[in-house]
DNA sequence: ACCTGAACACCGTTCAAGT
DNA sequence: ACCTGAACACCGTTCAAGT
């Protein structure tokens, strides 16, 4: 935490830097997608060599770390503590799913290092609302951790969804093209997909997410 | 569905075939982990060329989905529909929860791929409980999907958890380290994490993952 | 129809050499 | 201390040529 306090202003503009190197990954993540992330790419954006960033950075997969990091601690850092817990839940909830949503590559990345710094801050920050909430303490772990699971998993499943078609379409459309697949299906397979095509195209994935927060939020409190 | 008619009899013993190859690419990814699922290693197991492959399988993206799906499918089809809704629902959810946790690699690809034939058989599978559990026609959808995505993200992360340490360690291993991890925190930015750290090396992910399932069950029959 | 395997266009990562 | 960029050991995928 306490790394180094000389002059900032002693930085060239133009001197690479893990944070640059950060920033700039995340671009490259966000205009091409994760299959845009090459050392090659990333070095051409910050004019130097790709073995330069080897300097600061030890391999890809810290990198990717870095970034999905840098993402959610972000839209963390964005939602206040001063509403009700129940509402700061939903507040962080709705602001990782945002977050997801806006950057579908960071999904991939929280799977492969669970309990890394960016999900513990989100299983920290759900934990203190339920200690406000006066849930008993013996269900604090197992309460925290199926939000954050909840949480986590919706949000990824809903960025994921994004993708789904090639070329991408919009959620209008999606809904529509998903529907339609879902009502072609075998009847006697199906029967319960089928019939539930229609809600799925109406529905909110982020309104029906928050409905879900709520009920677990719910089942917790009155669990205890 | 209704592919060929021909008879079996007449398929070679050796003859490459696409469940063949998807059988190699699961025993592949599964001694190796996914960065050893590469076509030469493939096609050295097949004993064949690396290009024959592609006469099967139009590419390496395809194949992760046929073989994650193979995983779920088969899964699914050991759980029963005998046992009472709540009981079936347990099970799909243990089912699945247990085939990611012995097939870690599975978990990446279901998120690659939502909505395709695995994910649509485990949600078509819980859709009937919950008709079955007489949950009013208008949640449906809203409560499958709910339970769904909660069921694969737990396990998609506990399954991660697994590979949090290089070289791998055991459940017991693992749980204490993190709790070390934890206990170590800063005590001003983690006092929830701190606490519960303890509660955390002795929780059983399995039992609280089901316990997390008659918690949203009881939510989604309760509101309705 | 199905298979072979060399060839192509990429990768991540290393490292001697520079400043 | 930090950067360069060629070199290495890989990849996925294609495709002419075989049977």
């Amino acid at each position: 935490m306490a790394k180094k306090a000389t002059r900032a202003a002693e930085r060239r503009e133009d001197a690479l830097s893990r944070e640059r190197i950060v920033e700039a990954a995340i671009e490259l993540l966000d205009e091409e997608g994760e299959s845009g992330l090459t050392f090659r790419a990333l070095s051409t954006r910050l004019a130097t060599g790709a073995g330069a960033i080897y300097w600061h950075i030890a391999n890809k997969s810290e990198l990717l770390v870095a970034a999905s990091d840098a993402i959610v601690l972000r839209a963390l850092a964005d939602v206040g503590d001063r509403a009700s817990p129940r509402k700061t839940v939903r507040n962080i909830a709705a602001g990782l799913f945002d977050a997801i949503d806006a950057h579908p590559w960071v999904g991939a990345q929280l799977y492969r290092a669970p309990w890394q710094a960016a999900m513990l801050q989100v299983f920290e920050r759900i934990g203190r609302q339920l200690q406000a909430l006066k849930v008993p303490a013996a269900a604090h772990f197992r309460s925290a951790s199926t939000l954050v699971s909840y949480i986590v998993g919706v949000s990824v499943q809903n960025a994921a969804n994004g993708r789904l078609f090639d070329p991408p379409v919009d959620r209008e459309e999606f809904l529509e093209r998903v529907a339609d697949r879902w009502k072609a299906l075998d009847a006697d397979e199906y029967p319960f997909t089928r019939k539930v095509a229609t809600q799925m195209r109406k529905h909110d994935d982020r309104a029906e997410f928050l409905g879900g927060i709520d009920l677990i939020l719910a089942g917790v409190v009155r669990s205890s």
